[in-house]
DNA sequence: TATAATGTTATAATCTTTATAAATTTATTA
DNA sequence: TAATAAATTTATAAAGATTATAACATTATA
């Protein structure tokens, strides 16, 4: 258990980022659970180990992981924002019944975007929208 | 002009969608503007026309005609929602210096997304971040 | 024309995110 | 180790976007 929490501490020392209790068990959290959080849920998680931790903290911390590119922003609704840990390339499929949010691999390099090479291109991201499988059943 | 305005009556009632002079007006903006505008953006252009204009019709045409695929939603901004009457498929590229977003040509059908072969897909997003080519220069 | 249905407006309420300053914790130096 | 400085966290306020509500206006129907 220890060696886990060692090993987020090193991902944040690697990034030059001090390791608090709190950004360890925000990473771990995003790391462990692979359910593309939102603010709102992991403080909601973390307030029952963390009494005191605030609101605050929370978006401090993600925004500091997003910049080191420790975390991803899936702006797939655009009235939350959600985190992913998974920081390679992926598309993201949100179902419009029950709301989760399944990775799916996509090739994102292999597009012609012929278009765009005069622009340079620092992101990619790919939301597809639709019901998945079990909703699909019921 | 009339065989315009005409023509944005139109595409509404094709739709049900009763073509009262503030949808007529959104929609024109939609489609004779290119930019992608935000709620805001829309707002406050359309303002000097219809003075008497609210942003809650805003919100309930962009709303009514995103239901009814005259619009869609372009999320790539997760602060704020902007819209496109361009509803094929294409890419949304938005540049981080001057915040200009761009359409690009790419062939989303053409992915190969076996994982997703029991999902039913609706949408497909694609956005891409970076620096356009008129920023890259200065 | 009277009535009902629909659409618009103004305002309040809600929700997410950012900003600010005080309090706490950690690191540094004497 | 104690004192000081720096960094982090917390609580709260403020800002910005969106939704909800009810009154008012317009359009359709009988």
């Amino acid at each position: 258990m220890n060696q886990k929490i060692d090993e987020f501490a090193r991902k944040l020392a690697e990034k030059n980022i001090r390791p608090s209790y709190q950004r360890m068990k925000i990473l771990e959290y995003l790391i462990i659970k692979k359910t593309h959080p939102t603010v709102d849920n992991i403080f909601n998680d973390l307030i029952k180990e963390l009494p005191t931790l605030s609101k605050a903290t929370v978006y401090n911390t993600l925004d500091l992981l997003r910049k080191e590119k420790l975390a991803r922003v899936v702006a797939i609704e655009n009235n939350e924002t959600r985190y992913d840990a998974r920081v390679s390339n992926h598309g993201h499929f949100k179902c419009e019944t029950c709301g989760s949010i399944f990775d799916f691999e996509v090739d994102i390099d292999s597009f012609l975007t012929d278009s765009l090479k005069n622009f340079k291109i620092n992101e990619k991201n790919v939301y597809f929208n639709g019901i998945c499988p079990k909703c699909l059943k019921q």
